[in-house]
DNA sequence: CGACCGGCAGTTTTT
DNA sequence: CTGCCGGTCG
């Protein structure tokens, strides 16, 4: 068979890790080095060339995107379908595995995912069970302590301390476990921890999937925590191949959990496994990655890599300083028109941003100019309230046992079950050891509640029996819709007078579509019911948005990972926004903005436009700050300077209480303009930011680099315009 | 049981 | 300055 297809067009250490033996092996791919190209082509080549079988390979991501794109393209290249091999996410794999085997693993056959949201409102139902104060023992620490022990593989048992307040947190993570147990309930850091227990502690499990993956495939390693670290190595074994690919310096997860030095612990674990660079970049220009390699040059511990291309040179980058975050703003739209004029297409721009907070300003001056944009990283299909409902009664029907499901529906709608009822129900629940469905039956057989809570709880119980008869051997798309009705909650949202309720209406709709439309694979003898409720956890769906619109793209430095745009303008690159006030101080996270800086960079083909804003408005109140230091990291010849060139009209003059017209001519006279660099005697260099009053009185606002933000009087500040 | 008010927190995100 | 959550009132 000819297969020089899998290497043509390859560069040659592109084909070293394609074509390379039986071995294991490190790519340390640089962004936009090819790294899916050359995965995708590996796994092609270890089934046409090296003659695996497709279900002896396992190929492991962290997003349902990447595995996908990864499945896709495995496809496309092998001219087949490969629906039944093990191409996943760390999160699908290990479920798969737990299904397989939910008696090996302890769980119960219908056991159900509890995606962030349900394992928070459980966390608070336990948390009050405990009679522990919620001020002091916030649900959210509680989560991430569990999660966070979960990562590293352990469970209550296996902690000891002598930290009273960790000992609480100890004391809910037992309760909360106990809980899950006994509604067959298992959260996202549980599918990797009982998937890893499940490889441990049953031999005949482990030696056979140890037998069938001879090839194992990790993307994103700089991303693994430790206990999905931990599931690879088992699954290794002592024979299998292991090929891993990343970037250290893309290692932007470190604040979940993600350990890069993983990397470093793959080499001492795996000591015959070649380490092979793809440094040539296919993406950007000689001046955005001559920028990007130096900025990331200031991290140390680094393994190593140095990215460079054969494209050409390009434009400078350019560097923009606003006097504020509205002028900031309308300075990027007046770019984005400009490139719009020139024919590019909005969709080939991207804005990112250290936090979500700055979107809006960037949002309202795209709104003012009636530029169509796209924001990643809202709410998803099946995070939507109303979807959730749904969801929660498909869950409920399937196994009586989820308290979560129960909790979420049990008096949506409204039916008269209040709060005095449930907290008896959960009372006798906890003190049975039992689950709420259980407790409830019983309250009602045994006459244990007042007339009126009886027959609400009662007929609760039967609705849900009921719609489980009517629900048995259906099609799934049947069954969501005898639901949705029967429940009342179709009904209930029909009747709520929001424009916010027609869109409800239409996501349960919507819900209806995708039962109709998904197609389960009957993979684990699961039903289609089962593999929906799973595939609703799993991938809560992409963000409802007209995707086919040319728009702008905003979105976070993280969400811009593995993403590329032929412009990018980085956003707010001050010193507390970016980096971070958080990660201020310490070093290892000072390190990883960098990286993120670096990942922010890496994502612009043809131009970068970095802006900064000598004051920002947070949380209603103004900051000045200097700009990111990451700036003076990027070697000034690669950086063309922009200022205010030209003076600020109506929307920047709007927020002073200040600026009137009258004193805008005032001001003009004195030869300052909003954003003009000034020196002063004392204070040095600073930025103009605002004035007001006018003739002699006349005062001026100047943030000094050194000195920070003062007013002067014009008239004798003596202040030189510099530039 | 739902509507309103007040307090308070407030990076980054996927599964 | 916002948005969310929890508490209280009608």
């Amino acid at each position: 068979m000819d297969v020089s297809y899998l290497l043509d067009g390859l560069n040659e250490r592109q084909r070293a890790a394609v074509s390379a033996g039986e071995q294991d092996m490190l790519v340390l791919a640089g962004a936009g080095s090819g790294k899916t190209r050359v995965l995708v082509h590996r796994i092609a080549w270890l089934i046409q060339v090296m003659n695996y079988s497709p279900f002896s390979v396992l190929a492991v991501t962290f997003t349902n995107k990447a595995a996908a794109e990864m499945r896709g393209r495995v496809e496309k290249l092998l001219g087949r379908d490969v629906q039944r091999m093990w191409i996943g996410t760390f999160h699908g794999l290990a479920h798969r595995l737990l299904r397989a085997h939910y008696q090996d693993a302890g769980l119960p056959q219908n056991f159900q995912i509890l995606d962030s949201d349900d394992q928070l409102r459980l966390l608070k139902r336990t948390i009050k069970a405990l009679n522990l104060d919620e001020k002091q023992w916030p649900a959210k620490q509680a989560g991430w302590y569990i999660n966070g022990k979960k990562d590293d593989g352990l469970r209550p048992q296996h902690i000891e301390t002598w930290d009273p307040a960790e000992k609480t947190f100890l004391q809910i993570y037992q309760a909360y476990q106990e809980a899950c147990d006994r509604s067959g309930l298992v959260d996202f850091a549980e599918l990797l921890l009982r998937a890893h227990e499940l490889l441990r502690d049953n031999k005949h499990v482990r030696e056979h999937y140890q037998k069938r993956f001879r090839h194992i495939l990790v993307d994103e390693f700089q991303d693994t925590n430790q206990i999905q670290y931990a599931w690879v190595r088992l699954l290794a074994g002592a024979d299998n191949h292991v090929a891993i690919v990343g970037d250290d310096d893309q290692s932007i997860y470190g604040w979940r959990g993600a350990q890069v030095e993983n990397l470093q612990h793959f080499l001492r674990d795996f000591p015959r496994a070649d380490t092979i660079r793809l440094e040539q970049n296919y993406r950007s220009t000689s001046t955005i990655l001559k920028a990007a390699n130096q900025v990331i040059a200031n991290n140390s511990d680094r393994l190593g890599k140095d990215l460079w291309t054969e494209g050409t040179e390009g434009e400078p980058i350019t560097l923009y300083s606003a006097f504020n975050e509205q002028e900031e703003a309308r300075y990027i739209v007046a770019q984005i028109k400009q490139w719009q004029d020139q024919g590019g297409a909005l969709s080939d721009v991207a804005l990112l941003y250290r936090n979500n907070a700055q979107s809006r300003v960037l949002e309202e001056s795209l709104l003012y100019a009636s530029l169509p944009y796209r924001i990643y990283g809202g709410l998803r299909f099946f995070d939507r309230q109303e979807v959730k409902d749904a969801v929660a009664y498909l869950r409920l029907v399937s196994n009586r046992q989820d308290d979560a499901a129960f909790e979420r529906v049990v008096n949506t709608p409204s039916r008269g079950i209040g709060e005095r009822t449930l907290s008896l129900v959960r009372e006798l629940a906890r003190n049975e050891q039992t689950t709420m469905w259980n407790a409830a039956r019983k309250m009602v057989n045994e006459s244990m509640l007042s007339g009126r809570a009886r027959n609400a709880v009662a007929s609760f119980l039967d609705l849900i029996a009921q719609l489980e008869v009517e629900c048995a051997d259906q099609p799934l798309s049947k069954q969501t819709d005898r639901v949705l009705k029967g429940s009342g909650l179709l009904a209930m949202y029909q009747a709520e007078q929001s424009d916010k309720a027609e869109t409800r209406v239409e996501n349960l709709q919507e819900l209806v579509s995708a039962t109709e439309s998904f197609m389960p694979s009957g993979e684990e003898d699961m039903t289609p019911l089962a593999e929906f409720l799973a595939h609703a956890a799993l991938e809560a769906g992409d963000e409802q948005a007209d995707a086919y619109q040319d728009a702008v793209q905003l979105m976070t430095l993280h969400s811009a990972k593995g993403l590329e745009f032929p412009l990018v303008f980085m956003t707010g690159m001050e010193e507390g926004t970016f980096p971070s006030q958080m990660s201020s101080g310490e070093p290892g996270r000072l390190e990883e903005e960098r990286r993120l800086c670096y990942v922010g960079m890496t994502r612009a083909m043809e131009k970068l436009v970095m802006s900064y804003a000598e004051s920002r408005r947070l949380y209603g109140q103004e900051n000045f700050h200097r700009p990111s230091r990451f700036i003076a990291e990027i070697p000034s010849e690669l950086i063309t300077e922009v200022r205010v060139q030209t003076r600020i009209e109506q929307p920047a003059a709007r927020r002073s209480r200040f600026h009137t017209s009258a004193s805008h001519e005032a001001f003009s006279e004195t030869g300052f303009q909003l954003g003009q660099r000034v020196l002063h005697q004392s204070f040095g260099e600073g930025t103009v930011l605002n004035y007001e009053g006018t003739g002699p009185q006349s005062r001026i606002q100047v943030n000094f680099d050194d000195a920070g933000s003062k007013w002067l009087v014009v008239a004798y500040a003596k202040l030189t315009p510099l530039r």
